[in-house]
DNA sequence: TAGATTGGATACCTGCGCTCTCCAATAGTG
DNA sequence: CACTATTGGAGAGCGCAGGTATCCAATCTA
């Protein structure tokens, strides 16, 4: 396959090809010749891999990257490879008491408190209350466990086995299922508010 | 209070409250003479609302515009309220059977399948699948439910016998509680794997 | 052999979210 | 009352992200 019928195959347009192999996002392909190059299934499919993580889950093509990375070369292990996606650099000084006292309610101690998640989920929480926002602690204990069983269903979905399988399945599931999550809590808003007023 | 003072106690720069005046984000203050006018309370948390829509919850500054406004002059319907925080426009034509029949197997068949949060759980179904990644139906249908589950507990967190408090429940906590959300799942994630994987 | 296509490099463009600059009209201060 | 700092308002500019467009010489295809 030349650029050209990537390109038709794909619904990218050339420049862009162009541009994410300058990028580094897609690997270059087998150069036949000075000014020519061949290109196969894996480019193709790489491409939709592209799209769908940058135009579907929303992630910035810097992201984009780190997560192809993972992909291309696995880290040893799961934990690890769960920072690789989600990991957003950010002011550390920050305060995680109203997070950590959540985990431990909900019984995640074993957690570390200077993860990332743990700050993700500060930020989220100081983001709230800076709004002048605030859920009840029983509201948000719920939520929390209603979340856990969503992370607990994904993290069964990984296949243990075949190792570069599982760091396909964390990397992409993470950044692919949380549009979905979102999409569904959506539809549950319409569906509930139709249960609590009626039509 | 006059713009300097806005600016230090919110911490926002004087040029970018101006901005955003510009942009309607922030009502203009009482003018006291040509060039003075003069600011409240209502103005410094106006301008922590906006910082927490645009940083906190990621929102592009025009979704916030139509959040600020939805706040400020509430639909009647709260079905209507939901759409006008969640709305994103995009194609119309894309293939919800998937997305429908989800709904069936959860029995949520009271939502109109043409409604904007059908759209958005269909092109996440899509990207899924454009990216060569699949969930097994049965665990699509757990997560939907956990999904559902988190959606009944905010729905019932809404106070009915206020309208313009309900409007803004339902609007902040749409955009504010979605980053908490995906936080909680990250640390659940982490929880879980540590519970599966051991250490 | 002629026209189209390509790889590669560079320049350019668009949209977003600010940030800077200017100005004339005040407001506060001594 | 003079004088400095601040303000409202408007316009231009800037830095980043994510592409597009242009050029070129080499090569493929007809």
């Amino acid at each position: 396959m030349r650029i050209g019928e990537l390109s038709r195959a794909s619904g990218v347009p050339v420049p862009t090809i162009k541009y994410y192999l300058r990028e580094g996002l897609l690997h270059p392909g087998e150069l036949t010749s000075a000014t020519q190059a061949r290109y196969g299934e894996d480019h193709l499919e790489r491409l939709g891999l592209i799209r769908a993580l940058a135009e579907g889950a929303g992630l910035p093509l810097a992201r984009v990257r780190t997560v192809l990375e993972a992909v291309d070369r696995p880290p040893s292990s799961p934990l690890e490879l769960l920072a690789s996606v989600t990991e957003v650099p950010g002011e550390d000084d920050l305060d995680r008491s109203e997070a950590v006292a959540l985990l431990q309610r909900l019984g995640w101690d074993d957690v570390d408190p200077r993860s990332s998640s743990v700050l993700a989920l500060a930020r989220a929480l100081r983001s709230m209350s800076e709004a002048g926002f605030a859920v009840e602690p029983e509201h948000l204990l719920a939520l929390g466990r209603a979340m856990g069983s969503v992370a607990e269903i994904e993290v069964a979905g990984v296949p243990l086995d075949d190792p570069a399988a599982a760091a396909r399945y964390v990397v992409l599931g993470t950044a692919l299922v949380g549009p979905v999550l979102l999409a569904l809590r959506q539809v549950g808003h319409v569906h509930a508010s139709l249960q609590r007023l009626g039509g």
